[in-house]
DNA sequence: GTGAAGGGCCAC
DNA sequence: AAACGTGGCCCTTCAC
């Protein structure tokens, strides 16, 4: 590696006269170096901008005072915060962070590599998106990484130096290449999207959700004694099969092992499927206790295993509350992931979610997107009887049901409104008639009707979902809304692989376009949240929840409506956008 | 001990 | 792989 030029900053002067420089350039990469990972548990030690003629390291900790509050820093915030210079970064949402934790700013202007390279590659699996996988991709050199991890606390050495500058120097040539293809693709629509995102989900980690340990910990207490409990029942009830060990009544098997499992219920003379899920047990569970029992025990088991102590684990012991990692393309379609934990996957029933619950005099404003899937198959595929039900407020599930069993809308039953609701969310995912009629009870036969009647009733729903597909396989992408592209690689030979490519192609636009709606919502919330005391404290998919004082709480509920409204309504022209809030104590629905 | 694979289940 | 899509996380089993 060639010797890098730079700039130690150390003094006030040495800082006004370099952010002087630095802001005459249309952009600067950017980088910081920490003592940590988690910007609560560390010092935010060394701040990196580069521009063509140089890079300048400013040493944070040879400046005296709270870096927030610093007269001698002020104009690092300023530079940071104005949306010119565009700040360069990979992975920006990590510098996000720390600068809006330590230096109390918000950055402006951001470009981000790692987001830009996911955009670019569209799910392709093989390519990886760090920043030495991204420069290697890009510009053919390579990035010596060794020295992240090295200490930032104390005296910097020359090489932490030299890395330093470099990792934000490479930046500038990066974004070149990276905004070539961005165009060449078609992706600049996404890319803003994608970029103006990232400071509100700074926002919503740093932020982190409350989760009230007491009611976390007596729930953890009932779900264990109910576990014991039906431990102690199934162990009884397996032992009478047992050859051997029954002496006290006990298989004492390990009821986690599918193993040990399989071959007792086959001891007990139980007709045990090649799988043990819980679809393929359901049937049994009424002519066997002890599959009934088994169900019950796994409920309960899946709950003290993931939403127990590990929750409270994972809780942070300097602001006492979750601030999980999410991750903004987590998904080809550009749905978000979430981990440690992770905050989409709480069960919904009110005994867990009633223990997220808003801190002494402040409330959660929590709310959803009514049917948002559905509206934009509506929007997509310009339907005329998804956009009049949409449109007259109708239920469009009782008006399907009306159309596919030939009734009148007040005659449908809740048998056949079940129906048609499980076969509107099912076409989102390219359901088979095999699938329905699994799910359902139909007889192939039956399911194949109902399914034939539906498409001829939707026609155009039916032309564009077939289009979607035979797009998909043929031209191996598909776009979303917003223009994110999902690239497909698959083997046109390997019949169940395009058959996964098409049921893709159904199902990518309206989930990544779902995607990038909720984008859009979180930033333009994120601005009108701006001065209050509201945070976004968790999305998930189509809903977003926020925590705000409580007499500002009906205020926020608005602008929370107004925003998710307002993004929905770029994408969705053809039926209107609903959204249902509510504003209580508790996470609820 | 560690890590991948298999089976299972939670969310939208 | 439930011929219904996207994730994460748990446990066991099995190979190294």
């Amino acid at each position: 590696m060639d010797a890098q030029e730079y700039e130690l900053i150390t003094t006030a002067e040495q800082l006004r006269r370099a952010v002087d420089a630095l802001q005459k350039h249309e952009a600067l990469g950017f980088d910081t170096e920490t003592t940590a990972l988690d910007p609560y548990r560390g010092r935010l030690r060394l701040v990196q901008l580069a521009g063509p003629d140089g890079a300048r390291l400013i040493d944070l900790d040879r400046f005296e005072g709270d870096p927030a509050k610093s007269e001698a820093l002020a104009p690092l915030r300023r530079l940071l915060a104005a949306p010119r210079p565009v700040k360069i970064a990979h992975n920006a949402k990590f510098d996000a962070k720390w600068i809006m934790r330590h230096l109390g700013v918000e950055p402006g202007g951001l470009f981000d590599t790692y987001l830009a390279s996911k955009i670019i590659a569209a799910g392709s699996e093989e390519e990886r998106h760090s920043l030495e996988a991204v420069a290697a991709r890009y510009l053919s050199e390579t990035v010596d990484k060794t020295e992240q991890v090295s200490n930032w606390g104390g005296e910097l050495t020359e090489a932490q130096l030299q890395y330093a500058a470099r990792d934000a120097t490479i930046l500038l040539p990066l974004r070149e290449r990276l905004i070539a293809r961005i165009k060449a693709d078609d992706l600049v629509r996404c890319a803003a999207l994608e970029f103006d995102c990232v400071v509100p989900v700074a926002g919503l980690e740093l932020a982190g959700f409350y989760l009230d340990q007491e009611r976390w910990r007596e729930q953890m207490r009932n779900v264990e004694r109910k576990r014991a409990a039906l431990a102690d029942e199934l162990q009884e009830m397996l032992a009478a099969g047992a050859a051997q060990g029954s002496l006290f009544g006990r298989a004492d098997i390990n009821l986690d092992s599918h193993v040990q499992l399989t071959d007792a219920l086959k001891r007990l003379g139980v007709p045990v499927p090649d799988s043990t899920r819980n679809w393929k047990l359901q049937p049994l569970a009424s002519k066997y206790p002890v599959i009934a029992c088994l169900l019950e025990y796994r409920t309960v088991q899946k709950a003290i295993t993931s939403y127990g102590q590990n929750l409270l684990d994972e809780i942070n012991p300097v602001t006492g509350r979750l601030h999980a990692n999410f991750q903004q393309i987590g998904a080809p379609t550009g749905r978000f992931a979430c981990q440690d934990p992770n905050m989409q996957q709480i069960p919904h029933a009110p005994e867990y979610r009633r223990c997220f619950r808003a801190p002494a005099g402040r409330k959660l404003i929590t709310s959803d997107f009514s049917q948002i899937e559905l509206r934009i198959l509506a929007e997509f595929t310009g339907d005329q009887g998804f956009i009049d039900a949409f449109n007259s407020g109708a239920d469009l599930h009782r008006m399907t049901a009306a159309r596919i069993f030939n009734v009148a809308p007040e005659e449908v039953t809740a048998d056949q409104r079940s129906f048609a609701k499980r076969l509107n969310f099912g076409v989102v995912y390219g359901i088979g008639a095999q699938r329905f009629s699994m799910m359902t009870g139909l007889s192939l036969a039956e399911a194949e009707d109902i399914m034939r009647r539906y498409f001829a009733s939707y026609r155009a729903l039916d032309v564009w979902l077939r289009d979607a597909s035979n797009r998909a396989v043929r031209e191996r992408q598909i776009r979303t809304a917003s223009g994110r592209l999902a690239r497909f690689d698959f083997d046109p030979a390997d019949k169940q692989a395009v058959a996964l490519i098409q049921r893709n192609g159904k199902n990518t636009p309206v989930q990544g376009s779902n995607a990038d709606i909720l984008k859009r919502a979180l930033r333009l919330l994120h601005n009108d949240l701006r001065d209050g005391t509201a945070r976004i404290v968790n999305i998930i998919h189509d809903e977003i929840v926020v925590e705000a004082d409580a007499a500002e709480a009906e205020d926020v509920a608005q602008r929370v409506e107004r925003a998710m409204t307002t993004a929905g309504e770029e994408y969705i022209k053809r039926v209107p956008v609903k959204v249902e809030t509510t504003i209580a104590d508790e996470w609820t629905k």
